[in-house]
DNA sequence: TTTCCTTCTTAACCAAGATTAAGTTTTTTG
DNA sequence: CAAAAAACTTAATCTTGGTTAAGAAGGAAA
């Protein structure tokens, strides 16, 4: 009796804190009952209250961060002190800094949590024990990086040729369930303009209707 | 003998050609001579004269697109008739809008040739085949695609943190070979500014000294 | 060589967005 | 609940970078 109480309690953690991620790799490649199990035990979950830093400037990405509730955001902070956000990462969203992760230096970015969020982490050693164990995750995170690549053309082009008006609305397009939860204040270190400007741009086009 | 001659003339071709991307694939997975020939059986050449074409905003990318001498660029146009360049693609690199390539959708980049260019091209379906038939190249094109998602993500803290003239001295710091061959203007329309402007910014930064 | 086209430069003027600063509202926290 | 800390607004002023225009210079092609 006692064995089967925590044995569905074992279950339901797992559906609540990993289930997100499994569902996640099960879109684009299946895998076996046995394998899930051994990813699962090569994952850990963690808490991260609100304002909390998981990373600072010059910290090693030594795990990458998939993200169950809450919100994270990934920014740069330049010599004046401004942030500049690089990322929002809210439900079923992967954040880190590539090139620290990738080269295992010293990165350039903070991570810390919008919201009070919950992760999961997996150590990049564990990462590489599960490509040599089951293949097939080389094929999920190819698709991963390359999703995220267009994304990011798709951002830096209109970075570059968008005005920020423009940028916001497409912002707010692109990611309307953030557009409500976020501080008008972050939004525009995301789209590269400052508050004070974000502000009276939206004071003038709500006077015009 | 004339076999012997063909032969010579075919492992010529193959090193001149496709030498590089098989060099390139060989630094992050070891492939067999059988692989080898498989994949190039798979690839196709192609010569690209400067000014041609090789994309236009809504076209569908079908193939993934290597360099092997030359420069290709990727840029965007817009509503004003400005060019915006998001990659320069010199030997060895890879070039494409992925957005297009992974949705099979129009895609909204022009792809040029900066200079006389020698290039690689992989159907998409052929990709696909060579994934199933050789699986570590997954591994192969998702370590390509976490590289470029590192350059991006750099790439884009800095147009939102830095200004003009910094752009542009990473830029030189980053491509040394390409800010001698390419004409100012077109440097301008990677970092983000007017041709006008760049040429100011240098025009100062010469009179300082 | 001469022509034409593209690139580069300079300069005057203009506009998008930054800065500073002060006051107001909202949210957080003790 | 009160106090403090964030976030938002507004407005005046300033700066970075854009626009327009016209001439100079460098290359490619006839």
């Amino acid at each position: 009796m006692l064995i089967f109480v925590l044995l569905n309690l074992k279950l339901y953690l797992i559906e609540m804190n990993y289930g997100l991620l499994l569902q996640s790799i099960a879109k684009h490649i299946s895998i076996t009952e046995a394998e899930e199990q051994y990813i699962v035990s090569l994952l850990s979950y963690k808490k991260i209250k609100r304002k909390q830093f998981l990373f600072r400037e010059g910290d090693v990405h030594k795990q990458a961060v998939f993200v169950t509730s809450g919100c994270l955001r990934s920014y740069s902070i330049d010599k004046n002190g401004f942030e500049h956000i690089l990322q929002f990462a809210p439900p079923g969203w992967w954040i880190g800094d590539m090139q620290s992760m990738i080269k295992q230096e010293p990165g350039m970015l903070y991570i810390d949590a919008v919201d009070d969020t919950e992760i999961i982490l997996v150590q990049k050693t564990d990462l590489q024990d599960m490509y040599a164990a089951i293949p097939k995750l080389e094929r999920f995170f190819r698709i991963l990086a390359e999703n995220a690549l267009a994304t990011y053309q798709h951002r830096l082009i209109d970075n570059l040729s968008l005005p920020a008006i423009e940028r916001y609305q497409n912002f707010c397009r692109q990611y309307p369930s953030l557009t409500e939860i976020l501080p008008q204040k972050q939004v525009a270190a995301y789209i590269g303009v400052t508050p004070e400007f974000l502000s009276k741009m939206l004071g003038k086009a709500a006077a015009k209707k």
